[in-house]
DNA sequence: ATGAAAGCGCTAACAG
DNA sequence: CTGTTAGCGCTTTCAT
């Protein structure tokens, strides 16, 4: 009946600073302060004002507090693929420390298109203070375009000028050949993903080094994509090989791999050994469970926010003055071994029974 | 040096409708207009209005638009743990729907917990346009809340007079007791989810018809977490159990179960048959590969934020009035077959060879 | 078809 | 410590 009854099922509008000032007898700038200055304002009315609200059922409006002062308390993080497992305990990390700082994280997904993700940059940006970008699919410079924007901050890869969140790669892949190495194998091929990945470049880099450092025969193949069925074809061509030992890019290959081994009656570890990277979910069912070179998922994902945060604090006081110490965090990984490696010998030993 | 070279790094301010008409020439509503309400304007002066924007690189601010209309183009989806593999692919549903309708998705995950899905509602509501709660752990009187606030729907679940998008899940469960029966089973134990969810009420309703009205022994152990530390347990507990086949309340707890079962030298599917539901990431390489009902992940994503499109669309002109139809989509589930069910004699089988 | 002007709800100087 | 007063950038009647 009445514009005023809150009897029936329309969405009714919530009171504003301006209502709660009236009902507390102050002007709505102190109601304002209270909420977003507490401790410039007497202490009493405060307590009034709170109560009062409280009563009223007034909320503080986000949006409304985000026109003036540019601050939305969100944050984004951009990833390649959500459908990928390796993305799972990044996100939880991430929106972890996201809200313990009061901020909301907007996940997005691109589905590995770095065109998706231009777009998705472009529908975020304006309404976010800052991204993080993980795993990004766009060149160097479209992420600078991005980070001039907003604060920036990478995950799992490097980009001069942007802060990043990278695990240490090379001493994971070290640590994988070591083991194998450990294990009898004399050469190791490395299973290669994506062309343009960051992760990749490295890995692949430390197991050339790796590999003619221990004196090893290190050969490579690829690129594949980075999906179990990147794994399987990588599974064909390696059929043909003399390998006894791989380690792919990724745990998704990996697990794709000695999927394609099976059917061809290859039986790891006793024909192949294999190792992946990541250690992501499912790594540790698949069959046989996968030895790999496990990320600090979780703590990549808090560290991209925490260090966005950072960032954000210093933009707020001094832009210019910020020394930029170029910060780059590198995360440790750790080599999980499991029933995927084994001797190399195995093999010899097998064909005699 | 001058406050409007655009050489140093600060971030500057974007032009705003005010720089764009009067470069143009025109009133600012006018730009207005030509953005938000295309056709209402001249078409050419419409078309220089555009030029000039685009040259000056004008975008228009959401968070500007949404305050005096309240469309922030946002929509949340709550999911109860996006760690867990069966959000994956209902997340990427969701995103692709929402984005193809220029709407951005705010991924939040709640960690299983009732008290921080309330925090979360609390920090997205006033920013989201709208709201699909995805398996949500809230009481009903508490979904009720949050849609009073805003437009919701609740995915695999019901709430009555909320609109909601589920699976068929009786369906589901009747042809995995009728796949057992057919491999001659004549036992049957349900493995119960955690308490309150809606998913578990309706499979064990839908089990216990189908058992009994298939002259079927079905009993229920439980209730176990969804977890993989669930079926594990349940492992234990269904040891002492002289049941030939087992249906979990979903795959998590399936390859919990059957990685206890190995541990304890019980064989899937030759000394027990193991039938998970969803189907989700990791069931096809689980060993053996799990039989389960599969759940349309994708379409419900989908299907859930189309469902919230309807409602906001309806929402906007005539609120009162809307007729509420009580919709409740129900998707259909599958039954994909694979290594982990087999035929109950061959339990037999094996211990005479 | 376009312009003028009044907000949306909040913050932020600037006075007092 | 608190009130007054402009906006933030856009939308939207209401005129013209």
């Amino acid at each position: 009946m009445s514009e005023d009854s809150d009897g029936n099922g329309a969405r009714r509008s919530s009171p504003t600073i301006y209502d709660v000032a009236a009902a507390a007898g102050v002007a709505p700038s102190t109601v304002s302060r209270t909420f977003s200055r507490p401790g410039r304002v007497n202490s009493e009315t405060a307590e009034r004002i709170r109560r009062i609200a409280a009563e009223m059922g007034y909320r503080t409006n986000p949006v409304a507090r985000a026109l003036p002062t540019g601050r939305t308390s969100i944050i984004a993080i951009i990833v390649s693929d959500v459908t990928n497992p390796f993305f799972f305990e990044i996100i939880r990390g991430a929106e972890e420390t996201a809200s313990a700082a009061g901020y909301t994280l907007l996940v997005a997904d691109v589905n590995e298109s770095a065109d998706a993700e231009r777009k998705a940059l472009d529908r975020t940006l304006p309404l976010v203070e800052g991204i993080v970008l993980a795993t990004s699919r766009m060149s160097d410079s479209s992420i600078r375009v991005a980070a001039k924007q907003r604060p920036t901050v990478v995950l799992n890869r490097t980009t001069t000028d942007i802060p990043s969140v990278v695990t240490d790669n090379a001493r994971g892949m070290k640590r994988a050949v070591h083991h194998l190495a450990d294990l009898g194998h004399t050469s190791i091929t490395y299973v290669a993903g994506p062309q343009g990945s960051w992760a990749d470049g490295v890995r692949w880099r430390a197991f050339y080094d790796a590999t003619t450092e221990l004196d090893i025969r290190g050969k490579r193949v690829g690129p594949f994509a980075p999906t179990q069925a990147g794994g399987l074809s990588a599974a064909h061509e390696l059929a043909k090989d003399a390998t006894s030992a791989v380690i792919s890019y990724n745990d998704l290959m990996a697990i794709g791999m000695m999927r394609g081994f099976v059917r061809q009656g290859i039986s790891v570890p006793d024909d192949i050994s294999v190792v992946g990277f990541d250690n992501i979910f499912g790594s540790d069912f698949c069959t046989p469970p996968l030895t790999t070179v496990a990320a600090p998922l979780h703590s990549l994902g808090a560290y991209a926010v925490q260090t966005l945060l950072a960032e954000l604090a210093k933009t707020s006081y001094d832009r210019q003055a910020a020394p930029k110490p170029l910060k780059v965090v590198l995360l440790p990984s750790q080599l999980v071994v499991r029933g995927s490696t084994g001797p190399r010998n195995a093999v010899l030993a097998k064909r005699a029974s």
